[in-house]
DNA sequence: AGCACGCCGACT
DNA sequence: GTCGGCGTGCTC
């Protein structure tokens, strides 16, 4: 078994398999498959998983393994599995499903760097290139302009040589540590000894004195009030010594969390609760869908379902989506499970998100918090995962591998033999559908705990609005309801649900469309730096003054950004408080979590946000919920709008009256008569399911059928029509009857950074080489990509048509 | 992907 | 002869 299996860290179609190489005697002991390792590739060095060890190969001259990067392999034989399986259900290649699984600090960072060898003059650029240096790193070659012949030419008289180096990104944290270098009896003499004039060392020696132990630099510093210059004294006088300590980055300390114990549950949770713990104890995998209406209760199900999965010994995953890893839900978990638990999310640095998942690895921990990619934890008992908000896309990651964390879950519960919760108030149809079937456990709880009614919703039809001469953003009812909320000082969140919206720039005049000259899309206005940028490329430009085509000076902003609708509403109700909550005003890490920490101080009255408020706020103050426009998606070409309209409407719903205080929602809308508005505002999610799966059915649109796209990219739009065709055709030839393929036809934005997109669409029940096909196809490709900058890019189960 | 190698054409 | 620009094929 001296030959280890590597997938290489090379992101190409041809380099999708796994590569032979013989390990030196000296890791023979140590080198396990999921370790990570330094393999010489053609002519450099690069990092690459080992797979597998084995005794044979077909190739007949190995080279040898250069390093290992790891002392224990950072893949689990699981999630080695689990990563093959991964690649070849999303169409990805190895290495990038690999790499998807673990921190971003893992992947390599590739250095090339250029020694001199010879004592003896190079020519005259090498020599001011080098500057008496013996290494330089090899970009600046380029920044110095020294011609790359030059080079080649000193390598092969062997003057320089040229090093590949592969370096691990990874920073660990060390904090610096300070104890007594002496015995306490010598830093009592030397204390008698100090001179009277350096106060600030004899205070430090005698608390040293006091306490003779490994103390934080930090801590003394603030203590004394003093700088490093008096312990650098006390150091150089040999007294104190200090010693860095390595330290997990902890963003969350855990004495924070006030401890929680576990309630007492309603009769409906109990009921769902026991099924699973019985799962749990008879390590049996099944699937629930846990349908429980705002406020039922959900998440100290999750809590009591892992309290039995840490009795046992196991281990537990939570996914939570990353919009409503908020604060409050991260002290749910702590609270219960203390310093048990890590919390993976995007809000965390590199490092920080490293540290944490060390802390897993190391099973320092038995409950992981986390979003999307924490569906990967290398845990190796795993006892139970849940996904809570089973319905939000976030869950889908949108790019390579393009793998939906839902499917992930439910594979490694098979894995693992463990039960799989998916919770939401809105299950995704697909889910819905499947409990129906029996393929998941349906539990409902339709209860609230609390006993207290859904807020009532009150639909406001736009129409009549503007009929009666009221053209502002504002229904006289939304307006008069806000006013009198402020009187009695209590709160108001207003969600603009901006998707299909934006502001875009027209002119009066000629109606000329500001569009990017790269994108097929309209740009965007944005008024802090009043410039117009595209949200597909990096493109920028200022507000023009007059129209480029008609030079009429009527050139305007249209549409509904969250800073206009901020405007209006301080000239509608000039004494409102209005706290803005969208992509510019939470850019800052930290700035969302300071946001709703004002709003909970009541320091606002309005919170004004896109989708992002829709999701887990808790406020008890808040007793109104407007909707300003509940029909801005239900006309975007995605089968799915009704049921995302549908979603969100009831999730911002229940963001009102959740505690004492009853609340109210009013939802303005164009098309009351919608299904999707309708049941919302009824709460009867059963209704709702029922009518889009007739739709679902006549449109033949999943769950009914399962989804491929294909997506081809082009700087020549010819080129990108012919490649589609090519493959709409071959796959044609190979897929079932019953399948429908869908194109050549052009990408929702059929221009993204100058290249055409087209697009075919594979509609089909069974299929089950169809991975395998497209797989084939797209690798027919492989020269023209690669040579000629053709994109093909497969997605199973798109969630974004565009 | 990134590198070596080899062919070709331009320039001195 | 010297220098630099591509196109091609390979990586255990």
């Amino acid at each position: 078994m001296n030959i280890a299996k590597v997938i290489v860290d090379v992101p190409a179609g041809s380099i999708n398999q796994t590569f032979d190489y013989e390990i030196p005697e000296r890791f023979q002991e140590m080198l396990r498959p999921g370790m990570r390792v330094i393999v010489p590739f053609g002519s450099r060095k690069v990092m690459g998983y080992v797979v597998a060890r084995t005794g044979e190969s077909d190739f007949d001259h190995l080279k040898e393994l250069i390093d290992i990067l790891d002392l224990t392999p950072i893949l689990t034989p699981e999630l080695l599995d689990l990563g093959k399986w991964l690649a070849e259900e999303t169409i990805s290649l190895y290495i990038t499903a690999f790499q998807a699984m673990l921190p971003q600090v893992l992947k390599a960072n590739y250095k090339k760097e250029l020694e001199r060898l010879t004592t003896e003059s190079l020519s005259e650029q090498l020599e001011v290139l080098f500057a008496g240096r013996d290494f330089i790193s090899y970009e600046e070659l380029g920044n110095a302009g020294v011609s790359f012949y030059q080079v080649q030419k000193a390598i092969q008289a062997g003057d320089i040589a040229v090093h590949y180096q592969v370096k691990s990104r990874v920073t660990k944290k060390h904090i610096t540590f300070l104890k007594p270098a002496r015995e306490v009896y010598l830093l009592e003499e030397a204390l008698q000894d100090m001179s009277n004039k350096a106060k600030k060392q004899q205070e430090i020696l005698a608390f040293f004195i006091e306490r003779p132990e490994e103390i934080e630099l930090n801590y003394i510093l603030k203590k004394f009030g003093t700088t490093r210059a008096v312990i650098n004294a006390l150091q150089n006088k040999n007294l104190l010594t200090a010693l860095k300590k390595e330290v997990y980055r902890n963003p969350h300390d855990d004495q924070a969390f006030e401890k929680t114990a576990a309630l007492t549950l309603t009769k409906q949770q109990q009921k769902a609760l026991k099924p699973v713990r019985q799962h749990i104890h008879e390590d049996r995998h099944d699937v629930f869908l846990l349908h429980g209406v705002t406020g039922s209760g959900k998440t100290e199900i999750y809590l009591q379902a892992i309290q039995d999965v840490i009795d046992k010994g196991e281990e537990a995953i939570v996914l939570v989506p990353e919009i409503s890893l908020t604060p409050q839900m991260v002290r749910r978990f702590k609270g219960r499970f203390g310093s048990n638990v890590a919390v993976l999310h995007s809000a965390l640095s590199h490092g920080e998100k490293y540290d944490e998942w060390r802390r897993v690895h190391r099973k320092e921990v038995q409950v992981v918090v986390g979003a999307r990619s924490a569906v990967f934890a290398p845990f190796e008992n795993l006892g139970i995962i849940i996904i809570d908000e089973e319905h939000e896309n976030s869950y889908k990651q949108e790019d390579q591998p393009r793998y939906h964390a839902r499917d992930v879950a439910i594979h490694r519960g098979e894995n693992h033999q463990c039960p799989v919760i998916l919770g939401s108030a809105t299950p995704t149809l697909e889910s819905y559908a499947r409990a129906q079937k029996g393929v998941y456990q349906l539990t409902t709880l339709n209860k609230r705990t609390n006993d207290k009614a859904m807020p009532e919703v009150n639909i406001v039809d736009m129409r009549d609005e503007l009929h009666a001469g009221n053209r502002s953003m504002f229904s006289r009812s939304l307006k008069d309801n806000m006013e009198e909320r402020i009187k009695r000082g209590e709160q108001i969140v207003l969600l603009l649900n901006r998707r299909g919206y934006s502001t875009f720039v027209m002119c009066r005049e000629c109606g000329h469309v500001k569009e990017c000259p790269h994108c097929d899309i309209a740009l965007t206005f944005h008024k802090y730096n009043n410039r117009l940028k595209c949200h597909y490329c990096s493109f920028e430009e200022p507000m023009p003054m007059y129209c480029p085509s008609c030079s009429s000076d009527l050139i305007r902003f249209f549409g509904t950004g969250t800073q206009r609708i901020e405007e209006s509403l301080t000239q509608l109700i000039p004494e409102a408080r209005v706290l803005r909550m969208d992509v510019d005003t939470t850019r800052r890490k930290g700035a969302h979590e300071k946001l709703l920490t004002q709003f909970a101080n009541k320091e606002a009255d309005i919170l004004l946000g896109t989708q992002m408020i829709a999701k887990g706020l808790d406020f008890e103050n808040v007793t109104l919920v407007g909707v300003l426009t509940a029909d801005s998606m239900l006309n975007l070409p995605d089968f799915r709008s009704s049921e995302k309209t549908f979603q969100l409407l009831t999730q911002v719903s229940g963001r009102a009256g959740r505690h004492e205080l009853p609340g109210e929602v009013i939802v303005q809308t164009y098309t009351p008569e919608h299904y999707s508005i309708e049941m919302a505002s009824h709460y009867n999610f059963i209704q709702f399911y029922q009518h889009e799966m007739k739709v679902r059915k006549k449109f033949q649109y999943p769950p009914y059928v399962f989804l491929a796209l294909i997506t081809v990219s082009h700087q020549n739009h010819v080129t990108a029509v012919q490649t589609t065709q090519k493959i709409v055709k071959t796959l044609r030839t190979y897929v079932g009857e019953d399948t429908v393929i869908l194109g050549p036809s052009p990408s929702p934005i059929s221009r993204v950074k100058d290249r055409y997109r087209w697009q075919c669409m594979v509609k089909y029940k069974q299929e089950p080489q169809l991975r395998t096909l497209i797989y084939k196809i797209i690798r027919q490709f492989d020269e023209e990509m690669r040579k000629d900058d053709l994109q093909i890019s497969a997605d199973m189960q798109p969630y974004q048509l565009m």
